[in-house]
DNA sequence: CCAGACGTTGTT
DNA sequence: GTCTGG
DNA sequence: CCAGACGTTGTT
DNA sequence: GTCTGG
């Protein structure tokens, strides 16, 4: 998974696809528009109800010393995730789902590395499986930070990479989403590549290295030189 | 027993 | 906090 | 990816 | 120069 993502400003997508109020997202928004690069939104149950709010990128587990987090964890391999300790106490009660409308992913060619972006063939809005944690600093403030989990990719995310976050269909984040649910054997078969025939990919301008970079532009298909 | 890890990926 | 490796 | 190791022995 | 660990 790469260091990049991106998310439609379609509220009506996330609302439905996420089963959250309108309300809720658009408070989201004013309470994030401030917020450092490094906060990414995402979906939790919290008393029964749907809730969005930042986290850092990176997970910071509770008994971290300093608060910090490196920068591997980033990610949770799915077929580790209930061996490695940083991981596996989180998956029954730490489940979160990061809105998404497409990924990059780069490939070496040639000299360079060419950006590709990933998305659903509908264009739509799309669900990533991940994982939280809180801790809790010496000051009393709480650092909220979460990973993304990656799989072995389907046939197409094979021509650019060696993994893919877990993207999770609507009954997949109703299930990840799901407080009470605790069976570990059912929530990890979730963690399974996208199907290759419901997702697209293309090249896009090399902008996208350059995170300052935003916009429109950055979700174009471009043309490659043929060599 | 105790010290040290605890994790994954690659444009930052 | 808990596990692992030395 | 980049920085740092790259090794073994034993009177430290 | 190449491998490994972070």
């Amino acid at each position: 998974m790469c260091g990049r993502f991106t998310l439609t400003s379609d509220i009506d997508e996330i609302v439905e696809l996420f089963d959250i109020g309108r309300n809720e997202f658009e408070g989201y928004q004013r309470r994030y528009n401030i917020a450092p690069t490094n906060i990414v939104p995402a979906v939790l149950t919290v008393d029964g109800e749907r809730v969005l709010r930042g986290f850092k990128w990176g997970l910071v587990p509770f008994w971290s010393k300093d608060g910090k987090s490196s920068y591997s964890m980033i990610n949770a391999r799915a077929e580790s995730i209930l061996k490695k300790p940083a991981f596996r106490n989180l998956i029954d009660r730490k489940r979160i789902v990061l809105p998404c409308s497409g990924y990059y992913e780069w490939r070496k060619e040639g000299s360079g590395k060419q950006p590709y972006l990933f998305q659903l063939n509908s264009e739509k809005t799309f669900g990533l499986a991940g994982l939280y944690d809180t801790w809790e600093g010496p000051d009393k403030n709480t650092v909220w930070s979460c990973t993304i989990i990656t799989t072995s990719p389907n046939e197409l995310a094979e021509k650019v990479h060696d993994r893919m976050p877990v993207i999770l269909n609507e009954n997949g984040i109703d299930l990840w989403l799901d407080t009470n649910n605790m069976d570990k054997d059912l929530l990890t078969s979730l963690l399974t590549s996208y199907p290759t025939e419901e997702m697209k990919l293309f090249p896009v301008s090399k902008a996208v290295n350059y995170v300052k970079n935003q916009g429109e532009d950055l979700i174009k298909e471009v043309v490659l030189n043929s060599k």
